[in-house]
DNA sequence: CTCAATTTTTCCCTTATGCGGATTAATTCA
DNA sequence: TGAATTAATCCGCATAAGGGAAAAATTGAG
């Protein structure tokens, strides 16, 4: 347990101020002052040390109120967009994404490197990952040393305070100490960090949620991922870890238990194909969930059924989690949704059968096609996130004695 | 969001030095300052008001270190036992259980009331409960006025921001404003929660669980509670109320939704025999569980199969937590446990056949059959909580590192 | 153009906190 | 009895936030 000192109360009031000024644009110091219960004082003496630090610039024009408002008019505040570069990426199976953002969280160059990763040594998935970040940084004319912090979103079980994937579909083996072989590759402080975490941030910051501090997001991709905000900070889990969905068990008999991964996982809905020509060719590639959905176009295709069980499975997942966490959004992300209508509609049915009637309006369930930019990008706010310094940790270690 | 001045740093910082001494028994000053990283200065100063206002006392005996150390001798400090007085409840369908507690927590007086509420109307329960505090206050030799907090512990959806109970098997009617409604009966601040929630804090002062910061609770009484302790606070969801386990869903067909409640609801587990003669009258009187161990034990009764169902109904609902917030521990209680072996057995067997590989030792399973009074007695933690004024939210944002 | 009115921002002072070093207190041991 | 040792407190300092007054920057009326 943390103990209090005047500079824990300084650091707490410093973000909460720069998270004013990020979330609400250009702000003068009364409004912040009145948003934030701080005095104006206070707020004149912080905002006076994060201009000095470089973090935010003034700006004399951009008054909400009346034009014609008499008195000394407000100098407006935001978010100095050169106080930081950060890079972020999104590793997948078969592509890897990155992108170079400002201190404000606005793409400056992005990269898409397309190339099936699951079957490579992790030295060669390093090597890709890091000229993936250096051609980044050259194509926004800068360079490695201008970055700050990187962080790497990917799939699968990670525990984001030592840097350590557990297991990963895009690794062959368990336990990589991937933060540490990146930082000492790219000589640049480097972040490992689920991807559903990822994208959760970046719908916080610039997507369907940002308005909420308490929303959950469920991620279908290759693999079944799930990221929880709550009170605006990622719920990591008693043991730092990210969330596996897919090894949520559905139902299971004496013989058998039938986990979400084997119904609703990528390879389940695309594999029972027997994967022939174009359409094989496609889900090699990555674009499986793409073609699917024209395939299922015709109604009695083999994949329309699989669709709908997948979209069942989800539906009953995202009501358990509801049950379990009632959030006022639950956003899902992620490939499988390019099944379409097929897909989104059977897994509505099955939530909207699965929801207690209690609290049946507590969540509002919303789909999301996002570009891999965006993950990337989500993957460069947790890096920024770091850099804002937040007090509260993003999962709150208590170490008490 | 919070902001931070000195009177938070005080709260801060008061609190953890209180829970110190709650928590490490007799404790001295020098030995507080290690284990909280707070200079000896301020831990003076803190211990110093707070003897000032009541809260502890000095005792001049019990230094641990050798009885022949040499220079000024520690003194040592303990809570005050008599610095407050709350009472707590447990209100279950068949019985209503009280005690009534000093600061630390010890029960100075009980009293059951061995009644079956589930079909009374409120005010008729209020009635019985309000009559209980009072016997349970006179019993201890005190006056209601003598009392702090009551606070009252109940099955169902309770949430314990507003004292409503939105769902619960004892009340007939839904969102009840319970907690309005005795406070004004009993003229004390009285708090309602979720009977999971007590013994989850029951756990975390005296029983299983004084170890751990985080664990989880599953409560199998007739309704099929949780509670989720993470960082030392109670965590209540996204929307402050508590978790209604049997709502969880564990599979489905196109027609039907199959819950947990459904087969491991204690309704669920004895209401499939044929209630005839003397196990029909237990059964009604609440004893139905204890009384189905003896017919059990003739391993064909129809009995048997449903406690094996339902352990392992549990076993694959309690996998799927650990999956999702991968807890150091689980711990079950509630009547259902009267089953006896077969059905925790079952449960382990199904939980080990359910939980994934990569976390199976992550969490521990550990059975507790506590009496209704250590519910009680969590109950009234729930109130001294409230006294001892933890800065922190019960919900909110964990100051970390 | 000047001056009053208005609003924002800063400066000065007070009070709170925690901390480090010196001081006092209480005990053991020689 | 006095030296050594450890515990607790006192004193002064640094830093925080907050309130009120003053300064700054603008508009509008005469």
């Amino acid at each position: 347990m943390k103990t209090a000192d005047p500079e824990l109360m300084r650091a707490i009031n410093r973000f909460t101020v720069l998270d004013k000024i990020r979330r609400r644009g250009p702000i003068s110091r009364v409004e912040i002052s009145e948003r934030s219960q701080l005095s104006t004082t206070t707020v004149s003496a912080i905002t006076a040390s994060l201009l000095d630090d470089g973090l935010i610039l003034t700006r004399h024009e951009g008054d909400i109120r009346n034009t014609a408002a008499r008195g000394r008019p407000r100098v407006m505040l935001e978010l100095n967009p050169d106080a930081a570069r950060v890079v972020g990426a999104k590793i997948a199976t078969n592509r890897i994404v990155f992108a170079l953002t400002n201190f404000c969280g606005e793409v400056l160059s992005k990269l898409t490197i397309p190339v099936r990763v699951d079957r490579l040594p992790i030295a060669v998935i390093s090597d890709l990952v890091e000229d993936g970040v250096r051609r980044c940084v050259v194509d926004a004319g800068l360079s490695l040393g201008d970055i700050d912090t990187v962080c790497l979103g990917l799939p699968g079980v990670v525990e984001h305070r030592t840097g350590k994937v557990r297991s990963s579909p895009v690794f062959r083996e368990t336990d990589v100490n991937f933060a540490e072989e990146m930082t000492s590759r790219l000589n640049r402080p480097t972040i490992v960090e689920s991807d559903a975490h990822a994208i959760a941030l970046a719908h916080h910051w610039f997507g369907q949620a940002r308005d909420l501090d308490d929303f959950v997001i469920v991620s279908l991709e290759q693999t079944l991922g799930l990221a929880l905000l709550h009170n605006g900070q990622l719920f990591r889990g008693a043991g730092g870890l990210s969330h596996n969905l897919g090894d949520l068990v559905l139902g299971a008999t004496l013989d058998e238990t039938v986990r979400l991964s084997a119904i609703a996982g990528e390879t389940a809905i695309l594999g029972e194909q027997q994967a022939s020509g174009h359409f094989a060719e496609a889900v090699r590639l990555g674009r499986g969930m793409a073609h699917a959905q024209a395939l299922i176009a015709s109604r009695d295709h083999p994949l329309a059924a699989a669709a709908l069980r997948a979209g069942e499975a989800v539906g009953l997942a995202i009501a358990n989690i509801v049950t379990l966490f009632g959030p006022p959004r639950v956003i899902i992300v992620g490939q499988t949704l390019s099944l379409g209508a097929m897909f989104t509609d059977s897994l509505r049915q099955s939530y909207a059968q699965a929801i207690p009637r209690s609290i049946r309006e507590v969540a509002e369930l919303v789909f999301d096609e996002s570009p891999d930019e965006a993950w990337a990008q989500g993957a460069a706010v947790v890096a920024l996130r770091e850099l804002y310094e937040s007090p509260w940790g993003t999962t709150g270690p208590a170490l008490s004695l």
